[in-house]
RNA sequence: GGAGAGGUGGCUGAGUGGUCGAAAGCGGCAGAUUGCUAAUCUGUUGUACGGUGAACUCCGUACCGAGGGUUCGAAUCCCUCCCUCUCCGCCA
């Protein structure tokens, strides 16, 4: 959420900052609505302020003595009650604007940061970096899709899974799911090395938790719901992350925070028919090993720096070929001042794939879910950054294996660090 | 799911409808003092919004689980909801 009084103190300035995402921002009707407010809840204070009082007077010469039927206390209460139907008539005014202006500012993006290139859409993203050339395929033309691969190899099945459930969904049997969970369990193991604290968390989320990361209001859609219970399905384990600390006072000296989380994600896609529909790559329900952030605003940039990096040390580890590229502001996400996105190399598809989005919210999920830090000697309190990052996609990261692994026999070599952990060599 | 109890400031815990933003204790902060890694004493102690201000301050409003209601006045009375705890049932 942006901050309101920042917008009112600079609206054009503002204004010019979300016009880098795309026109489509307006604030000329929030302003509007906010100088109505401020000016309702000011005339409310002051009407209050003589009810108050009011009260404490009537209190004070009761106690006194004075006789409560008497004229004197009479005309006061007629006093008060004439306020109070004058504040009948302003409060549900002033709670209709509030509303309002809620709504709008929930609506509004992020503001990009100052180095988050111009664009207006994906194909204006900006490559910062590429490694890996040397394990790229010696013999591309020959390679097939993952889902090839897993099918043939009988670890990847889609048919049943549609069965039990729709499609995008899918069922990994024998060594695809050992792969599945060898791979969480690797990157568990490097995050946590990196300084992350798991946290298996639920990933049934309430309303309130969806709206603190900004998924609500404006993206109901991409997520599912059991509307009987008020919970949704987290498309992300950010979400469960990040408002561990909703609503909290944290002490200066517990920052830096850093989780990390393996959950399964949930998001149902809409919009997205017809993309991706073989492997697994776009599913409704896939796992993710995330890492989540909260520090001080100062460090948050250093931090981001360092997440992307955790990030990628995880495809370097496992040896598949990545770039990073940083969004332009037309296609960076709601909540993100600024982000990186990881991108592996599918040989099959012959191009770069995200496997992890690196981002920095700056204060704007700080300020919506209202995370909070204190500084021992000040007064007051700031609010935290917060950061969060993929660590990795797995079902992603096994389709990269899949394919940048593959051999002409058939079968797959397993990436020497995860042999550890699958206790083989080679599936097939 | 059934029955009961309860939700008050960082924590513990008082609070008869009227100077209650809220006693007291603990903790925290500041100071004083004491021959000594600590004790004692004194003072202080939340958040947000708005106004004023360079700033400290000051003023107003709101916040005692949430939302309504009664009243001149609600932490206190009434209603609805949420949550926690105990017992029973069910269950991995």
């Amino acid at each position: 959420m942006l901050d309101l009084k920042q917008i009112r103190e600079n609206p054009q300035e503002i204004q010019a900052q979300l016009q880098k995402r795309s026109d489509q921002y307006d604030l000329t009707a929030l302003l509007d609505l906010d100088q109505q407010q401020r000016e309702l809840t000011t005339k409310r204070g002051q009407l209050q302020a003589r009810s108050n009082e009011i009260g404490k007077l009537i209190g004070q010469k009761i106690k006194g003595g004075t006789n409560p039927a008497s004229p004197e206390i009479q005309e006061l209460k007629t006093e008060g009650n004439d306020l109070k139907q004058q504040l009948a008539d302003l409060e549900p005014q002033e709670k209709g604007l509030k509303f309002e202006i809620e709504e709008l500012i929930l609506n509004l993006p992020n503001l990009p940061s100052d180095s988050t290139p111009l664009g207006e859409s994906e194909d204006e993203n900006v490559e910062i970096s590429r490694w890996g050339e040397d394990y790229l395929l010696k013999n591309p033309e020959t390679c097939r899709p993952h889902w090839e691969i897993g099918e043939k190899l009988g670890i990847i099945e889609s048919t049943r899974a549609v069965k039990i459930s729709q499609s995008r969904f899918v069922n990994l049997i024998g060594m695809g799911a050992a792969l599945e969970r060898a791979l969480i369990n690797f990157m568990l193991d490097q995050q946590i090395a990196a300084g992350y604290l798991e946290v298996m968390p639920p990933v049934l989320v309430n309303s309130e938790t969806l709206k603190g990361t900004g998924q609500l209001p404006k993206f109901a859609e991409e997520s599912f719901q059991c509307a009987e219970d008020d919970l949704w399905l987290t498309p992300t384990a950010e979400v469960p992350l990040t408002n561990l600390y909703r609503n909290d006072i944290l002490e200066a000296n517990q920052l830096p925070i850093y989780h990390c989380a393996y959950t399964p994600c949930f998001r149902r896609e809409a919009g997205s028919y017809g993309k991706d529909t073989k492997g697994l790559i776009r599913l409704h329900q896939f796992n993710k090993v995330e890492m989540v952030k909260l520090v001080r605003p100062e460090t948050s940039e250093e931090e981001h720096e360092k997440m992307l990096a955790n990030a990628t040390a995880i495809l370097e580890e496992l040896l598949l070929p990545y770039r990073v590229i940083e969004l332009c502001t037309g296609d960076l996400g709601f909540s993100a001042k600024k982000c990186y996105d990881v991108e592996v190399w599918l040989p099959s598809a012959g191009q770069y794939r995200e496997i992890s989005s690196c981002s920095n919210c700056g204060d704007f999920q700080a300020r919506r879910a209202n995370i909070r830090f204190k500084e021992p000697g000040k007064k007051g309190t700031q609010y935290v950054h917060t950061l969060n990052g993929s660590g990795l996609a797995v079902g992603r990261t096994m389709a990269a294996i899949l394919e940048n692994y593959q051999q002409p026999d058939g079968t797959v070599t397993v990436p020497k660090v995860l042999q550890p952990y699958l206790k083989r060599e080679v599936i097939g």
